[in-house]
DNA sequence: AAAGAAATCAACCGCCATTTG
DNA sequence: ACAAATGGCGGTTGATTTCTT
């Protein structure tokens, strides 16, 4: 297996893309689609490799790209599929459109981990760390008692080494793989890892299925989500005992979640390490023969066993609270980025969270909560639900408000307006975003609806002709124009929000008290 | 205001799996 | 069947920006 033949090429361009190449790969790409991605450099009239080439497309000049802070719901999922899938950043990315795996990968390793270290979490397990430890000691007292004994039983290699061979043994794992859990009253979790291996049952190998295909075609039938109920996390609660009305098995965004009993026999040593999480079509997704119901933001286990959580890790939010670099085209009822592109032309000037473009992860609120992270901010699918609250954090010249949801319809937070960007877009505006999940199709067929707020062409040709225009600092540039559009789109999305929300009570007047 | 620290992010590196000839 | 070419991925690096003292 050589190592690509770029790398031994000579003359070939490193570091940062000046605007010209950009240009000169945009236009071949736009022109001639990528092809065979060793040839986009020649063709292209570029001193580049062809990796580099299509690194620089799908990280930055990808049209469906969403770019801006990650908003909370983002981050949740993030925390919340990487406990399922641990680094695997594409199929991570995969279920965030408009998102890269390097950026997801960037905010996991810059920001996510910390914070989830900060709440007493280890980000590779996704236990609280005092378990971990308790774990590693364990696990150095077990390789001990490997010294005396030599054969173990094999449930008992099996979560040791999920927690030694890094993967990711969450209590999402743990409960699905039926090890016993306990939810405490502060909500933190523990699993009891009673020595007695016949509690450990033999965990099916599952496979996590995503059905995305129904994205467009079925979003009438998402009602759910009331947004605060669902401010991004999946949380695996079990409707009779914690009489937890979030969710309810609504599939907000058309994203269905299924863990699929393949071979309820198997054993353990065909069991996959990791779920893996592929794209399907089937339906109806059972655990075990019970119906599972999952939207991007919750996922419901009916089941009559007895209940096995995961904590909802909710992170606090900072810059990340501020509107979602959401092209809101369809403010205007245009509902794809081509349409859309005359509709940038304002700039604002406000301080908002625009100020802020390169999403520092650091929050005075946040960080000084010593653990009060699961006490102030966060939802609980087990129904440890506290009144909206709302947590302000200075921010220099603005404020973040972090929206600790209940009543989502009366609010316009950000949460608020991506759902009802969502619903809108489902509901009223239903051709138009056909129209744009075939644009995103070129990617990734059949996205969510509310994950069609891509990147606009307008970015693009802003940047296109911020190429021709630029001439010193280029870079400088690029960061202006993210302002700038972050700018756009905060007042597109106070435009949105307030077009929305009375989408929404419709919407909740239209469905009863569902929402 | 300046210097250092920390955070951010774009891009590279090297490995692996698959495809191609 | 084999080796090279290619695409893709995750880990890592280093430049730049932002924050703190």
């Amino acid at each position: 297996m050589g190592r690509h033949s770029c790398c031994y090429k000579q003359k070939l361009r490193k570091g940062l893309w000046s605007p010209e190449e950009d240009e000169k790969l945009l236009n071949y790409i736009t022109k001639h689609g990528h092809g065979c991605w060793s040839s986009v450099p020649k063709l292209a009239g570029l001193q580049r490799c062809g990796k580099s080439c299509r690194l620089r497309w799908i990280n930055y000049l990808r049209p469906d790209l969403k770019r801006g802070p990650f908003s909370q719901q983002e981050e949740n999922l993030i925390v919340e599929l990487h406990a399922v899938l641990g680094n695997r950043w594409s199929q991570i990315a995969a279920q965030l459109p408009g998102r890269t795996d390097n950026e997801i990968k960037n905010l996991w390793n810059s920001c996510i981990k910390k914070k989830l270290r900060q709440r007493g979490i280890d980000p590779s397990t996704h236990k609280p760390l005092s378990e971990v430890e308790n774990d590693h000691k364990e696990k150095l007292s077990m390789t001990n008692k490997s010294n005396e004994k030599t054969s173990v039983g094999s449930n008992e290699l099996n979560l040791v080494d999920a927690v030694t061979n890094s993967k990711p043994l969450t209590a999402t794992t743990i409960a699905l793989e039926g090890y016993p859990l306990e939810v405490s009253s502060n909500s933190k979790i523990t699993t009891t890892t009673n020595s007695n291996s016949s509690n450990l049952t033999t965990p099916p190998t599952q496979e996590f299925f995503l059905d995305r295909s129904v994205g467009t075609s079925h979003e009438s039938s998402t009602t759910s989500c009331r947004s605060s109920d669902l401010v991004g996390y999946f949380s695996f609660h079990q409707q009779s005992n914690y009489g937890c009305d979030m969710g309810l098995g609504i599939n907000q965004n058309n994203t269905t979640f299924s863990f699929i009993n393949h071979n309820s026999t198997s054993s353990s040593s065909e069991m996959a390490p990791v779920p893996e999480l592929i794209s399907s079509n089937m339906t109806p997704p059972t655990v075990n023969n019970l119906p599972i119901s999952m939207s991007s933001s919750s996922i419901s286990i009916f089941a009559t066993t007895p209940p096995r959580v995961k904590p909802s890790i909710s992170l606090p939010s900072d810059h990340h609270q501020s509107p979602n670099s959401t092209v809101s085209c369809d403010v205007n009822g245009v509902h794809n980025w081509e349409a859309a592109t005359g509709t940038f032309t304002s700039t604002t000037t406000n301080n908002g969270a625009g100020s802020n473009s390169n999403g520092s992860c650091s929050s005075s609120m946040e960080l000084q909560s010593n653990g009060s992270f699961f006490d102030n901010a966060t939802v609980f699918p087990w129904g440890v639900l506290q009144p909206a609250e709302t947590l302000k954090s200075d921010n220099k010249d603005h404020h973040h408000q972090v929206q600790v949801h209940v009543h989502p319809l009366e609010s316009g937070d950000p949460e608020d307006i991506k759902w009802s960007e969502y619903l809108h877009s489902s509901f009223l505006l239903g051709a138009n975003s056909a129209s744009t999940a075939t644009t995103a199709q070129h990617n990734q067929t059949s996205q969510p609806a509310m994950y069609n707020d891509v990147k606009p062409q307008t970015h693009f040709l802003s940047n296109r002709s911020s190429i021709t225009s630029s001439t010193a600092s280029w870079h400088h540039h690029q960061n202006q124009h993210q302002h700038q559009h972050q700018h756009q789109h905060q007042h597109q999305h106070q435009q949105a929000s307030e077009i929305y929300s009375k989408d929404l009570q419709r919407l909740a007047v239209a469905f009863g008290q569902a929402l």
